[in-house]
DNA sequence: ATTTTATCGATATATCTTTATCGAATAAGC
DNA sequence: GCTTATTCGATAAAGATATATCGATAAAAT
């Protein structure tokens, strides 16, 4: 069996780490553990607990090799493989994804948006296309789509994932604020804006050390 | 001492159950923890336990009041107490944050976004503002603005944040992917899109009973 | 060469979070 | 009215996550 311990937390951290060691200059070829946690405002036996996990050891009184470190973050998270995905629902969410630009930088390429009330195929300003719903299944298979981006309204959202799922996709990052039954071996990653602003209208604003979530 | 311990983990919950609770007919006045978790995809005795801390007692057989219970989550939340908002940040996500509108449903106003590039207030489709850099602190100060929304670069990121607090925001939602370093009594909030990606593509994909996050 | 100091890695402890179990309560069916 | 099924609430157990402690190591300073 597997004797290490894949932590949901610590996938969350990595994407962090990651930035710090790519902000470094090349001048600093090496980082602590220390030097990390100090950055992220975490506690250094944390980022040494994960660090241990995904790559060799470091080296006291030096740290870690800041390009060992971060070819083993990169490869770890699949960053060097390029996921192929679309966006399910162009409404303003779901253009509004469609034109952020960033993706590549974790390996993901957002191809075009899909929805049911688009009829013919327009292109976007950003020189993305949407494209109607009816063509999704087509578009996926032969595009080798993995990853789905769900935007569209609540009520939709089942049925959505449902025809996305058919069309051969394995993980569904899920904008809309409903649970999704999904059959075994499908991966759901909600990304709830209510939830983020519930906590930031109700957490404690003064009484407690000022804390930081995700 | 506080008896009630408030997880964060729970107010993640808090809003889903909100949204299951505002999708249900009038015709059904009660629900059950047991239905609230089926249709979460969630333990029941979890449900349960969140419920315990924020309302009255259910009944047994019967459940909990939707009424009742939309209400103790309302408030608890603070959804029906308005909080004024402003974006920082008005390049891609900055605008597409801006043009999303559904915040008032969880009782976020979202004045007008902030650049350093903009020189004079434009106008965008959806009829709010982008304003120069340069306007915020009169803006924060004479609107009342407590939450700021971070959507800039992440080398920008840290001086954008203290200009915020000092125009006396307390509540930071953070779309930057870097730590922020606030004084105390200021709550950061992470939105972090490489992070949710991040588990996208690393979760085991099938070997495990689907599994969903947040 | 020896001491000092920053850092690592491992083990143990504490804390936070979820799940399991059980008796009590109460509406519905008989 | 009595039984039955469902649900609640509380306690206990398990699991996951974060922190604290300590000896070992190796670079830097003396």
């Amino acid at each position: 069996m597997e004797g290490k311990s894949i932590s949901q937390a610590m996938l969350r951290r990595l994407p962090l780490y990651l930035n710090v060691l790519r902000s470094r200059p090349a001048s600093q070829p090496t980082i602590s553990a220390t030097a990390l946690a100090a950055e992220l405002g975490m506690g250094e036996v944390l980022v040494r607990k994960d660090l241990a996990l995904i790559c060799g050891k470091g080296r006291p009184r030096i740290g870690y090799s800041v390009q060992d470190l971060t070819a083993a973050i990169t490869t770890f998270l699949r960053y060097d493989a390029i996921d192929e995905a679309v966006i399910v629902g162009a409404g303003k969410l779901g253009r509004a994804l469609l034109a952020f630009d960033g993706y590549n930088e974790f390996g993901l390429n957002v191809h075009a948006a899909f929805d049911t009330l688009v009829n013919e195929a327009e292109t976007t300003p950003g020189g993305k296309q949407v494209l109607p719903m009816s063509e999704l299944e087509a578009y996926c298979v032969s595009h080798n789509i993995g990853i789905g981006v769900l935007a569209v309204p609540a009520s939709a959202a089942q049925q959505a994932c449902d025809r996305m799922v058919a069309c051969g996709i394995s993980a569904v990052m899920n904008f809309a604020p409903v649970h999704l039954n999904v059959p075994e071996g499908i991966v759901v990653q909600n990304e709830n804006f209510a939830a983020a602003l519930a906590l930031l209208s109700k957490m404690p604003r003064s009484s407690r050390p000022a804390h930081e979530t995700r």
